[in-house]
DNA sequence: TCGGGTATGTGGACAGTGTCCACATTGTTA
DNA sequence: TAACAATGTGGACACTGTCCACATACCCGA
């Protein structure tokens, strides 16, 4: 009874039905990765047609890749609110470790968190564009390992490329403790997995 | 025409159809990843009526456990194989170092070449068995840790655990650079990348 | 040897999905 | 105001996983 009766409905405001297709993948995808985008469900959210879909994506791949684009922002997002929350002048040796500690554990939180957002993020059919911006997971550790240098933890030397090793580490973490073989390891087992991580890559940067 | 003309066709040798259903799995698995494994498709390529696979799986997804559980024992097979044509005594000090090598060496082949078996091994519906034999990635790992400390070259007191940081980096830089968002950067830059997480790896035992 | 029971394969059906086509409506612009 | 582009609708198709009832082949005990 909620709907005006009758009447030729108006049409929602332009881009609307784009958007809100676009957020309720988001929603299935959060609650069942991103096999769980499927157009014809998001459509039924929205209130629309499975048809209208097609207006605005060529194809259901076309909707999932702004989901998982959506889905890598907002992990980008977290990696940054969490590094934000670290005090410090920047190039202070410290505070540069701890701001590297922090986008490192809100990664790992992601991951444990939002499971099917993560997988989501790393789902991308076909090219990920990423243009322009560079608040990325790569981008914000980047920036936090160029800091290290700046306050002298770490030898300019072994810069180049670390970035690559330490995200795969993380990754790797998130990967198998999560939907991976470890994933029903007990909780205090993962903490410890966890924690070595976190050792394994302090040790590698001195 | 390649058929005998009617007459009730035989039934094939009991366990056949499963196992080849398995293999047709396996085969859709390797061309396309774990969502290629389709039932239907398996049914057609052994010659059989869709609903004859639930003679042998109460599910699809149980099809696909065994598909995972194939690709992964094949996984593993390779990094066995690769440690098993290193030479050398175990206990040897550089034995067991290129022995480590080895099986992260064929790690990271076997993603590259074996995309979609490689995701395939790791998209487990549910849970894994893995019951009795220790020829897993993760055994294979944990021998060659424990060789590397009969060796001596890695300190007994940073023994436990550490496995789980290697595999995570090992992991991790399989999945970015294959599936993953590092996919299509140049194979050279491909190349560096495996070498520094190697390098990472080994850095981080001494 | 035979007769029944169990394992296995078949045929037909259903709901759900991505996608295509033709048509209707709206909003905008010349 | 008339034409046009953008957007939504209805109906259809092939394909998928899965269910049910039925048919057959094989095996084991009497």
């Amino acid at each position: 009874m909620s709907e005006p009766a009758a009447g030729p409905r108006r049409r929602r405001p332009r881009g609307d039905v784009r958007a809100g297709l676009v957020a309720a993948g988001v929603e299935l995808a959060r609650t069942g990765g991103p096999d769980a985008v499927v157009l014809r469900e998001a459509t039924r959210i929205v209130g629309v047609v499975p048809n209208a879909a097609y207006r605005h994506f060529t194809d259901r791949d076309e909707l999932l890749a702004e989901v998982c684009t959506a889905a890598m922002n907002e992990l980008a997002e977290r990696m940054a609110a969490g590094m934000g929350r670290v005090r410090g002048k920047r190039g202070n040796p410290g505070a540069a470790q701890r701001r590297l500690a922090a986008i490192g554990a809100a990664y790992l939180e992601f991951a444990q968190q939002e499971p099917g957002l993560f997988a989501a993020a790393f789902a991308v059919p076909q090219q990920h564009a990423y243009a322009g911006t560079n608040r990325t997971p790569l981008g914000l550790l980047q920036d936090a390992l160029d800091e290290l240098v700046e306050a002298g933890v770490l030898d300019p030397g072994r810069r180049e490329g670390i970035e690559y090793p330490i995200w795969s580490i993380v990754h790797g973490t998130a990967v198998l403790t999560g939907r991976g073989p470890l994933r029903d390891a007990p909780e205090a087992e993962l903490r410890k997995i966890e924690a070595l991580t976190m050792a394994f890559i302090g040790n590698g940067l001195t």
